[in-house]
DNA sequence: CGAACAATGTACGAAATGGTACGTTCAGTC
DNA sequence: GACTGAACGTACCATTTCGTACATTGTTCG
């Protein structure tokens, strides 16, 4: 079960073998993910994810050893695929402030392109983190999260532009509640405010006023004269 | 179906009674709410919920049909609960930077106190709020609580302390965001990022956060000299 | 080739689970 | 007190659902 995918060097052999396990491991995962994640893990059908996979169920047991362990295994791909994404940006070369704001942007749109993902942590969140908390994958993902605020931050303060006193890990907290709240409570706040919040003007409406208030919040004060 | 609750006049006299339909339906009602919100529509077990009932699983189908209904009467429930706390907030003797300063923190807090309420907003927003379109009596409730943001905030823009142009709307979505993610994603948040996010110094630190965040983000903006 | 092991298909079992049939008791009314 | 409808208990059914037993095919390596 701790079989990571194998060198990409291979990945033609396969292409003319009969049997191609990583592939259909692949499929499960892929097609257990929009499952899971559309219905929970108690709302998901084992028997559903075999259907509407090439493979058969025999073979999600065969993978996954059971129904709390693909669940698992789906939530660890998951988080993965997003650190992923995040590695990718780049904010060393920028200002302070234009990078905070590159990073705000950033995480802001990540999370609107990636409701599956926010919708497992809702659900992870709904157990409690129980199986968030078994995973040492995970924990070790997100360490970098908060390195890359700290640096950003500390390169504001040092500028004068951030002011100090400020707890990176706070901050990241307030981003992603900002983020992680316009996907996971869009459809009862659209439907109680009769307000179709995922228009992409009102997308666009939102990224600019969660950016604007970070950085208002992290701004230095300026004097009153 | 529709039976408001009666009159507390009766209550004496129900007490005599051995049958006690208002008080089963309770019972059942406050039940089914701690399983939903544990377990959610699909986790929760009509069986425990009547186990851990005074009641039999048949007053469970007796006073709601069946499970689905059951669960869009907690829903109302909760948000009906919700409503009337809120009710209790009076803002209009306040100035309008005390006024909204107050309403940030009772909205922090209520959430904070209130896990099952948000749990269950979760959980309808896994199932994209379908119960929630359902229900006219959850729609209504709701029209109240834009009123008293905007009012706040008009009075602020008239006294020159909030800048203007702000949708309340908006304003409002920005304060549930903050207020709603430190319950609902307590969880993972604590765990990924090694965090004691309940213990109550860190709630205080985040309360506080959350207020210094929106007032910075209405007050008006200081001129450099 | 053929042994050995990985990968897969089919059919089935056992328990859980939503919901109901049917009968009984309670409380107000004539 | 008899009648009626609401309130309630018990036992049960049908289906769903997780998981497995067993047989079969593919693949690699000596």
């Amino acid at each position: 079960m701790t079989a990571t995918s194998a060198t990409t060097s291979s990945t033609e052999a396969r292409r003319r073998r009969k049997n191609d396990p990583e592939s259909v491991r692949a499929d499960i995962l892929a097609v257990a993910t929009r499952e899971f994640s559309e219905k929970g893990l108690s709302g998901a059908r084992i028997d559903e994810i075999a259907e509407k996979t090439r493979a058969s169920k025999r073979m999600i047991y065969y993978y996954f050893s059971d129904k709390e362990t693909l669940y698992l295994h789906t939530l660890e791909a998951a988080y993965q695929k997003v650190r992923l994404q995040e590695a990718e940006l780049d904010l060393d070369h920028l200002a302070p402030l234009e990078a905070l704001c590159r990073l705000v942007r950033f995480t802001f749109c990540h999370h609107a392109k990636n409701p599956d993902f926010i919708r497992l942590v809702m659900i992870e969140n709904i157990h409690h983190g129980r199986f968030l908390a078994q995973s040492e994958l995970i924990q070790s993902l997100n360490a970098g999260v908060i390195d890359v605020l700290t640096n950003v931050y500390s390169r504001g303060v040092a500028s004068g532009c951030f002011r100090e006193g400020l707890d990176p890990r706070e901050l990241h907290w307030l981003i992603s509640a900002l983020s992680f709240f316009n996907v996971s409570n869009q459809h009862t706040f659209s439907r109680i405010f009769d307000w179709q919040q995922a228009a992409p003007e009102n997308q666009q409406k939102l990224e600019d006023h969660v950016t604007d208030m970070v950085l208002r919040y992290v701004r230095v004060d300026q004097e009153t004269p």
